[in-house]
RNA sequence: GCUGGGAUGGUGGAGCGGUCAAACACACGACUCUGUAAAAGUCGCGCCUCACGGCUACGCAAGUUCGAAUCUUGCUCCCAGCA
């Protein structure tokens, strides 16, 4: 039984959909792929509204000041998508970190390769001209194998360094492993789009966004990777008093709104079939792909 | 009414005689992506042109100058202090 990746752009009811589709068949298997989600005490503010009588994988996995990477998401989650999978279960992958689901359906080679912390230490103080020269002296085909805006940027230097200092082959070959067409939400109408993130942002002001915010902020102060999910950033403005409530709502619509187009950036390129969530509601994408 | 400070691109804000289509930032647009991906990074962003290049711009008008966003004068509008 193939798989079903519910992707899209945030704020269009992914989630709803999955569990719809996981109610049909029994003994279904939801993983989520969220980069914010897998922090735990991080509810609110990401937006983990999940109904309560259903079990969502890859949720909740490390706490807020705890790094994380695909990897450790790749490796709690994949062993249940191949168990269930053989089981002949239906599993349903739903979530808007491209990068994740792509995890799942192309394989990321490089993952085998560990964080070297020493290292990236020592590296992390050098400028990105220097990182260059350190690729290209390492493995020159790996340095020219980067596009012009990876070789420019840093992070992506130190990791692509990390990796050939491993001597491990590195060259780039991976095949999809899921060929199926992924099932991709959206809003056309970016106004209505606008409305219903602003709608969310309103919402999740009510339910508590700040006080979470804040208890985060005084737990682990805002030092940390989980800090960087949309929202937080504003919402620590508002605090502090550098902004009004206002400006916090508009200011954080506005970071979803963008957060939105870069998701769809990403999934243009994939292989995914499209529905447009201000023309069709839920029931009808539901009814449309159960057939 | 008097005195001082301003008027620059979608916005904030540099520039204060030539090297200015105008720093920097934001917004906006396009994009990249194999362990931070709600992250990180790249490119574009007056108009015409694929490009070399050309054209029009720094409140309005008139001057000075080889040359002005930058200097002078007048006008319009804004802000601050004094009445």
């Amino acid at each position: 039984m193939g798989a079903i990746f519910v992707v899209g752009t945030t704020g269009t009811g992914k989630t709803k959909l999955a569990v719809m589709l996981a109610n049909k068949s029994p003994g279904s298997l939801v993983i989520s792929a969220d980069s914010r989600q897998v922090y735990r005490e991080m509810d609110v503010v990401t937006g983990k509204d999940h109904p309560k009588n259903i079990d969502i994988k890859g949720i909740n996995l490390v706490g807020p000041n705890q790094d994380f990477s695909v990897s450790q998401w790749y490796d709690t989650v994949k062993p249940l998508y191949d168990k269930a999978q053989d089981a002949g279960r239906q599993v349903i992958v739903v979530g808007g970190t491209g990068f994740y689901v792509r995890a799942l359906t192309s394989g990321i080679e490089t993952l085998v390769v560990p964080i070297n912390p020493e290292l990236r230490a020592k590296l992390e103080k050098l400028s990105v001209g220097e990182l260059q020269e350190i690729l290209k002296q390492k493995n020159i085909s790996k340095f020219n194998q980067l596009n012009h805006s990876d070789q420019l940027n840093p992070r992506r230097l130190v990791r692509a360094i990390e990796v050939s200092s491993t001597g491990l082959n590195t060259t780039i070959s991976s095949v999809p492993t899921v060929t199926q067409p992924l099932i991709g939400l959206y809003y056309q109408d970016l106004e209505m789009q606008k409305k219903v993130i602003r709608e969310r942002v309103l919402a999740r002001i009510d339910s508590g966004a700040i006080k979470e915010t804040e208890n985060l902020l005084s737990k682990y102060g805002s030092n940390i990777q989980g800090i960087s999910a949309l929202g937080y950033l504003q919402i620590r403005r508002y605090i502090l008093g550098e902004i009004s409530l206002g400006e916090l709502v508009e200011l954080w619509t506005l970071d979803e709104l963008r957060y939105a187009k870069r998701q769809l950036t990403y999934f243009r390129k994939q292989n995914v079939i499209w529905y447009d969530r201000g023309r069709m509601s839920i029931e009808e994408i539901y009814d449309h792909i159960s057939r």
